[in-house]
DNA sequence: TATTGTTATACTCTATAACTATA
DNA sequence: TATAGTTATAGAGTATAACAATA
């Protein structure tokens, strides 16, 4: 092979190189932490929705994570199958489907607690507790959408 | 529609969402302010990389970019194509192509500068100039891998 | 006529493996 | 035997459109 190349730092320093790499890193962790429990980001992001709100429409499930319909009806499907979620039909609505979770779900939801915990703290291990908050707070303020 | 949900603080405050937001609204303000100029991140950044070091191997360009070779030829193909990079053979190892940017390359490159410098700014602009800098470099130090 | 959800299709990205030419 | 690059293929993920049921 031949001799490696040093990455410029017209490319380390840029903002845009550093968040993919932040969030390439993220996506490792968090599946390796979770590998055995077989969980996608994504359905991950369901779960804890469904915590928080216990029966949505697949429609709301859609546009508060913003996915498609169509890929929520993969997911809730995959959920279903594994016995993570429950769809029933709406009475007052017989067009849409319910979703909730179930007791296995909920209990899944337990279990990946400590295992999400500690690949955010191998993400934040290089910053100090501090650092890490004001990292959140920027972050956050970052994508506050302007009104 | 039904009742719009609110996002759970449980993801909101989120690292990987936080994280995952920020790097797609990076993306989507990257597209919208270069869309004239039709070149992706991708090419963009093996543009930088020449500009750097101007002959490159493609095996060095994957390297130092963290492509896979495949991705690298089409990649260069397409930029071949658009006359922005020119491949050769190296003399000193047969089986190499060195790659170059020419002069149409480097051109648009000096056109792509300030689209970027836009979207960055578009990015950052919740930001003061003061945490504009403490973000960067929380995210430097953030994506120090460990010796 | 619009909305909810499903299905089929296609399209882009990415990964893998097989191949050539050179070393 | 290993490396540089190319090509073909398959897979995941995503987007689009057409459709049935219901409002």
């Amino acid at each position: 092979m031949a001799v490696s190349v040093r990455l410029p730092d017209s490319i380390r320093a840029r903002l845009p190189y550093l968040l993919s790499r932040a969030y390439q890193r993220q996506l490792v962790l968090f599946a390796e932490h979770t590998r055995e429990l077989d969980v996608s980001g994504r359905e991950y992001a369901v779960m804890l929705l469904l915590e928080a709100h216990e029966r949505l429409w697949q429609s709301q499930i859609a546009e508060a994570l913003g996915l498609d319909r169509t890929t929520v009806t993969y997911l809730v499907d995959a959920m279903e199958k594994r016995g993570l979620a429950a769809r029933q039909r709406d009475p007052a609505d017989r067009r849409a489907h319910v979703i909730a979770l179930t007791a296995a779900g909920t209990a899944l939801l337990a279990e990946l607690a400590p295992a999400v915990r500690a690949a955010r703290d191998e993400l934040l291990a290089p910053l100090s507790e501090p650092e890490q908050e004001q990292l959140r707070d920027l972050l956050i303020r970052l994508n506050q959408e302007p009104v």
